[in-house]
DNA sequence: GTCTATACAGCGATAGAC
DNA sequence: GTCTATCGCTGTATAGAC
């Protein structure tokens, strides 16, 4: 059956998505017009209602997914060493933010323009990533393999400090990514008071 | 001689000021209208213009007064060893952006919204509290106090790390601030490698 | 599925009375 | 110094033609 000109689905619908995406990091999502995402996807603003309810919908669908696909992502089997398990989830923490600069900076900048319903849910799946590295500082210090005070302080103060790895670097600079994760393994290894 | 009726010069001036602030942190600069501002202070729109030429420039002020009084305050004698001036910084951070969330929220989210000058100038202001820390590091780092691999790297791990806090922590809450310090101390000793 | 047209509210900023 | 009133514009979202 023919397509109806101007019939795009399954194509515009990620095009819009993507506008979003690029726009809403660049400018913060207040500052960003369904006018602005329609004429970067080259149609009228009426027409993106036709992908997304409403402008909320379609920032909360973008943090959504993508802490999903980071869920999905970092699994470390506990049946290996803590230390192993750790170092894994500091080059697998700054490789993926470092692949996704814009969902990264929208999922921690926008959470104040979510309904309080969608914020809980955005928030339960951080809590589940948090929860990942507490459990293996957690079963480190039982083994006496870590020397930690208090693991909640520790899980949070590793992550800001290697998420922070986002507001400077940049692919092609004074250093390779290879090399910031050897630094921050470092780092890392030495507060948590590994051997 | 008599005041007008509705003249308030000298306080009007701080509560504009103190409710942009207020509003700003808690919404975010694009979200936040002069009229929502007016409506806090109890003044029509309009009188805002008595105070400020702009909205931008209500955010500008905010964010350069925050960072004046951060570097006004952030003196570290050279003269003592490194390690008493790391732990001097430490203290300092956690302890300053701790009684200022709204004003440090605002420094480190709204940077978009500023001119590309006015951005400049917040950014310079930043770098030289940036420099104030990696100048401990350097200086440790020379005397064989510190084993450092990157200054600059560490520099950054350490500010994100303890700028962190400011993320989770609720006065009142399971831990008190000293103690909070005093485990941000141990993580960032061991980090950078002191005894 | 996209268009044009539009409803309706809100925006920053200014002018002029008091 | 604050008010009221207003300008010109932009915002999200919807309706109906094609």
């Amino acid at each position: 059956m023919a397509r109806t000109t101007g019939s795009h689905a399954g194509i515009t619908g990620p095009r819009v998505r993507q506008a979003a995406l690029r726009l809403f990091a660049q400018k913060g999502y207040a500052a960003v017009s369904m006018r602005a995402i329609a004429a970067e996807v080259g149609v009228q603003a009426g027409a993106l209602y036709n992908y997304t309810p409403d402008k909320e919908s379609l920032l909360f669908d973008l943090m959504r997914v993508h802490l999903e696909e980071l869920l999905a992502q970092a699994d470390f089997g506990a049946e290996a060493d803590p230390l192993t398990r750790l170092r894994q989830f500091v080059e697998f923490h700054i490789r993926f933010h470092a692949d996704r600069p814009d969902e990264v900076f929208i999922a921690y900048m926008e959470l104040r323009n979510l309904s309080p319903e969608n914020f809980a849910q955005i928030e339960a799946l951080r809590r589940r990533y948090e929860d990942r590295l507490e459990t293996i500082l957690r079963d480190g210090a039982k083994q006496g393999v870590f020397a930690i005070e208090d693991t909640k302080i520790m899980t949070l103060a590793i992550i800001a400090m290697l998420t922070g790895v986002n507001t400077w670097f940049r692919s092609g600079g004074r250093l390779s990514l290879d090399q910031v994760v050897a630094q921050y393994w470092d780092m890392v290894r030495r507060a948590v008071g590994a051997e």
